[in-house]
DNA sequence: CTGTTAGCGCTTTCAC
DNA sequence: GTGAAAGCGCTAACAG
């Protein structure tokens, strides 16, 4: 690609194409938009002058005249987090292949979530809207189906709702683990750490440990199920009462990364050692996951990809060509790190 | 806010909004507008009409006639991080305040930087953009001056060139807390992990090293002072070769929080204890600095600070009302965690 | 103060 | 195949 200044300035208009081209803006517009019934000879002619002319298509004017924005919506929630850089390169990466753009907006101090939808829908600023929430309101329920445009969620519980959303497969994710911890490392004392508990992740987490301990013939202990809240300072208050307990279990499964490293750190101050003393595994696969040492075995959650699918799944319903309504579930890897160790037949 | 269907209900145009009150669209258009010029009771009804309605402008429709986008864009590097998020949360916040919106484009394998500037040039999409990255091609800087519109770069080094930048005020985070190590802890023997030679960032902050080092009396040993590139595995490598030394250092400062982390895991390794045997800093205050133990003594980089201020800049540029080329150091801080010690006069 | 009117650049009938 | 012309919804002179 050759670049100079005469990108910039001010871009050519169909109307000069026309022009030079001898013919009628509306011949210009038909070859520019390949519709057909343009000579072939004067459609190149066309594509040519548009290409010495470094002609770019005034997008406001497009819009205004075929109604449609080209550009999709994606509302970040309130909530911190190292992935929503994921999610939006996902979604972007999606959009481009459209020929869509992305506008971001998000909910803080000064606005939140609902509003930040509204102002999106109305005035015909977008085609579509990508939604990122922890739950569903009975507000925002209204919006999605007073709306006139998709809507795709992102890691909402799809309560059996017609509209379309992605999150990820904690269950699988879940159930695996536990499953592998079992099966490979021979563990069957396997505690968990909960989440919040009206955290939809948090509960469909549980049910995988839940799942694979049955199936496995394990049966599930009271003591070792104890509650989290996805902090730090949660896996350690968790990790400090199965630590006191007089039956130890021989791993901790935390139900996300974070609290896990909450493990990690009161397990050190009590002088244990990890995996020798007991194992810890978490869920999320978070960048630090591989800079703790030991290096944390986790369950991978592929985050660049739900955004991806969410924006695929928009794009089918702007087009036109879903058919039926999706609810899809990202499907999670095991990351093996060295935080679990094989225990002896006993 | 009241939510319900009509918002959705193909929003009302200035053209009904005159019928209804029996004025021209001029004169909406102005009571919109708050243009002055019309009488206060014509504004009040027509205003409360506009309620009524729930009349949104079509933005389409403005952008055409007034030639302005309000929309910036922002274009994502390559390299990954956590910190996008929180620049982009800065920038859309800055944005939400001036009622512009927030065009996000990235670069990936299918489209470099370049294009994806041009992109976002071209085709009179958006009013500025701001870039982030890590260093300035002749390409993009042709590319800039051309450009008809403003540009803000996050984190380039200012080249003195016309173009208005926000950065991280490396030098003085560096200083200060290489200072704060020998006033506080007082620590002599000080040694740096350096960042990548071609790294801006890097060498700021090595610069901050020096100058703390010779401002306090303190002669730097060049044993002392080993390359790093900035990850995980060099700050290891780089621990591993201050440890072999006849004559260690009592504390090492990594010029960013991974390298630093790679330091606790070698550090672990050689069974010595962080802070007594040897002291740990860093530089970013990454979310991980805090969930290790002991905690990451580091310097806090305000992130959503560096997006805000970009944004603040490149609206000063589109609202006219900049004074002059901007350079503009945001200030770092302390974060003072458990990896340091004071040292015993000796 | 208010109305008329000419665009902004593009798409899309409807004739020819 | 191609052109003329009517908008899309809004802004901004220009008259009055």
């Amino acid at each position: 690609m050759t670049v100079n200044v005469y990108i910039f300035s001010m871009s050519a208009t169909i109307k000069e194409i026309a022009e030079q081209a001898k013919v009628s803006i509306a011949t210009v517009s038909r070859a520019l938009n390949n519709l057909g019934n343009v000579k072939e000879e004067t459609k190149k002619l066309i594509l040519n002058i548009a290409e010495e002319l470094k002609y770019n298509s005034n997008i406001a004017a497009r819009r205004l005249a075929k109604q449609q924005a080209k550009i999709i919506g994606f509302v970040l929630p309130e909530i911190e987090g190292e992935f929503f850089t994921d999610i939006i390169k996902g979604i972007e990466k999606e959009a481009y292949a459209q020929s869509y753009h992305v506008i971001v907006v998000g909910s803080h101090s000064e606005r939140n979530i609902v509003e930040s939808i509204l102002n999106f829908m109305k005035r015909s600023l977008i085609d579509g809207v990508i939604l990122m929430i922890p739950s569903l309101s009975e507000q925002i329920k209204d919006i999605i189906s007073a709306s006139k445009i998709p809507v795709v969620i992102i890691n909402g519980k799809n309560e059996a709702n017609a509209v379309d959303t992605v999150s990820i497969d904690n269950y699988q994710g879940s159930y695996s683990i536990v499953n592998f911890l079992i099966k490979n490392y021979h563990y069957k004392k396997i505690a968990i750490i909960e989440g919040p508990s009206n955290n939809n992740d948090a509960l469909e987490r549980f049910e995988g440990y839940m799942a694979a301990l049955k199936d496995n013939g394990i049966k599930p202990k009271d003591d070792w199920m104890i509650d989290g809240d996805f902090t730090s300072k949660g896996g350690e208050l968790a990790c400090s009462r199965l630590l006191s307990l007089l039956k130890k279990p021989e791993v901790i499964f935390a139900s996300n990364d974070v609290m896990a490293l909450g493990c990690y750190k009161v397990i050190n101050a009590h002088g244990l050692k990890i995996p020798d003393n007991i194992g810890v595994v978490g869920f999320d696969h978070i960048s630090l996951a591989d800079l703790v040492s030991p290096h944390l075995t986790t369950v991978h959650v592929p985050i660049e990809e739900i955004g991806q699918e969410a924006a695929r799944i928009l794009f089918e319903r702007i087009n036109g060509t879903a058919k039926g309504v999706s609810h899809l579930k990202i499907s999670t890897g095991i990351i093996v790190g060295d935080s679990c160790k094989i225990q002896e037949a006993n």
